[in-house]
RNA sequence: GGUGAAAUGACAGAGUGGCCGAAUGUACCAGUCUUGAAAACUGGCGUAGGGAGACCUACCGGGGGUUCGAAUCCCUCUUUCACCGCCA
């Protein structure tokens, strides 16, 4: 969430900048605005109120203490009309709070400079690629067809065992899952993160802190009877170890990684977009967090960036890297970097992580600070990014990697986790 | 799941209705002393909101209540510890 005093002194700057994202947003910040005008001076009433109540009190005390009962009772009855008073007021307070906060909640971020104004994922750029598109042979066949007939990723029996979306691996199709797993982890281990493993299942504080709620609680699958969350992505657990802390600044950066299983409710869709392996409701991923200094997060972000460069590349696989539009960046982040590989049997982009720099959006929410020797605690800056998401990249792998005699061959830097090179 | 005890500042730990934003100790920062360090002594040392400011307000696990007044009393939730039951 923006904070508060950013809004009032860049007025025309967030305007300007969420106009990228399609949004006009001159009403919602004039009424934050002007909420926050009305809440001051609300503020300053109740307070001054209760400030007399409280000196009013003090000096019953004493009067009691003094043996002038008389008095005191007296005093007691005048004091009471202030406490009805004070409590009129702190309701309309309260409700003044309440509006507030909810606008705060749900103006997104502002985003970079470098972010090119649009209104969907047609107006991305493209930053990069690399990688030769490979010529594959006559009757090529998509994923879903090959670990069919493979029987390494089974559809039908993770129907029958939950519903669509939740496929059972299988085999060496599991080898792989895990396989991938294994060398992100080391990939991230190698490049200083240090590895957690946290909760799947998250409570309301910690999806308010990282911006999944109160929005998107529809995108979550939602355990009623505990009132938890199933986590959608490592993100959430593992910022949310960094709520309420004020870290030294010396600490900075702090850097996580995990893997995690994600689960996605991803209503409404339909289509070849979600045919076998290209949207599931449950995959696994490798994320990387940091938690930096402000003046550092951009560097930071392309370290991320070429972290997750090197992934690719070491899989062998044709990629490209866009920054995301306006109109596409999530509510809670200044700049994404979206990477996509090509899935060649598909012919078509297949996105496989997301690499974005929070700037202060999540850290305020979170109350997540570092502090300077002995000044004033101030916000960190948070960033995220997968590293990587498996499914896609296991599709990817299937079907650029299918050979003549319809095997799929193991890139070099899965080997020694697979212990086979091919299936 | 049951029963009982507990939750106070970075940590330890007092405080059971007003003088408590909170004793004391440790840690930490600054100073005095010292060639330097240690010790000793002196001072400082939470977070947030409001105000131009002297200041004011809120916070003693969370929420609600009683009271003129709550860290302190009541209700409720959460967490921790102990014992019992169940269990990978």
């Amino acid at each position: 969430m923006l904070q508060v005093k950013y809004i009032l002194e860049n007025k025309e700057h967030v305007i300007e900048g969420l106009r990228k994202r399609n949004l006009d947003a001159k009403t919602l910040v004039q009424q934050i605005i002007d909420l926050d005008i009305e809440r001051r001076s609300s503020i300053a009433k109740v307070e001054e109120l209760r400030a007399e109540g409280n000196k009013m009190s003090k000096a019953i005390g004493s009067l009691f203490k003094e043996g002038k009962i008389e008095e005191a009772n007296t005093a007691k009855v005048k004091v009471q009309e202030t406490k009805t008073e004070q409590k009129n007021l702190e309701e309309g307070l309260s409700e003044i709070e309440e509006k507030f906060q909810n606008l705060l909640y749900h103006i997104p971020n502002v985003p970079h400079t470098t972010v090119p104004a649009g209104s969907s994922e047609n107006d991305n750029e493209e930053v990069f690629k690399e990688g030769s598109i490979p010529n594959l042979h006559e009757g090529a066949k998509p994923h879903w067809e090959i670990v069919k007939e493979k029987d390494i990723v089974d559809f039908e029996t993770g129907v029958k065992i939950t519903g669509s979306g939740f496929p059972v691996y299988k085999g060496k199709g599991a080898r792989l899952q895990r396989a991938l797993i294994n060398f992100f982890l080391d990939e991230a281990d190698k490049a200083g993160y240090a590895e957690v493993i946290p909760p799947l299942l998250i409570n309301e504080a910690s999806g308010i802190g990282t911006g999944q709620l109160p929005d998107k609680e529809g995108q979550m699958y939602h355990v009623t009877g505990d009132d938890l969350y199933l986590i959608p992505t490592a993100e959430v657990p593992v910022t949310n170890i960094y709520r309420d802390v004020i870290l030294n600044e010396e600490e900075l950066p702090k850097k996580n990684c995990g893997y995690t299983p994600c689960f996605r409710r991803e209503a409404g869709s339909y289509g070849k977009d979600v045919r076998g392996l290209n949207r599931l409701h449950q995959f696994d991923k490798v994320e990387i967090v940091q938690v930096v200094h402000p003046n550092e997060s951009y560097n930071v972000l392309n370290d991320m960036v070429e972290h997750v460069k090197e992934l690719v590349r070491k899989l062998k696989l044709p990629f490209r890297i866009l920054r995301l539009c306006g109109g596409d960046l999530g509510l809670t982040s200044a700049l994404t970097f979206d990477f996509e590989v090509y899935s060649t049997a598909q012919q078509r982009w297949l996105e496989v992580s997301s690499v974005s720099n929070f700037e202060t959006y999540q850290s305020n929410r979170l109350k997540l600070r570092f502090r300077k020797g002995q000044e004033k605690p101030q916000l960190a800056h948070t960033l995220n990014g997968s590293a990587l998401a498996l499914p896609r990249i296991m599709a990817a792998l299937i079907e650029n990697n299918q050979n003549e005699n319809g095997d799929i061959i193991i890139p070099e830097v899965l080997q020694k986790y697979t212990g086979f090179d091919t299936i």
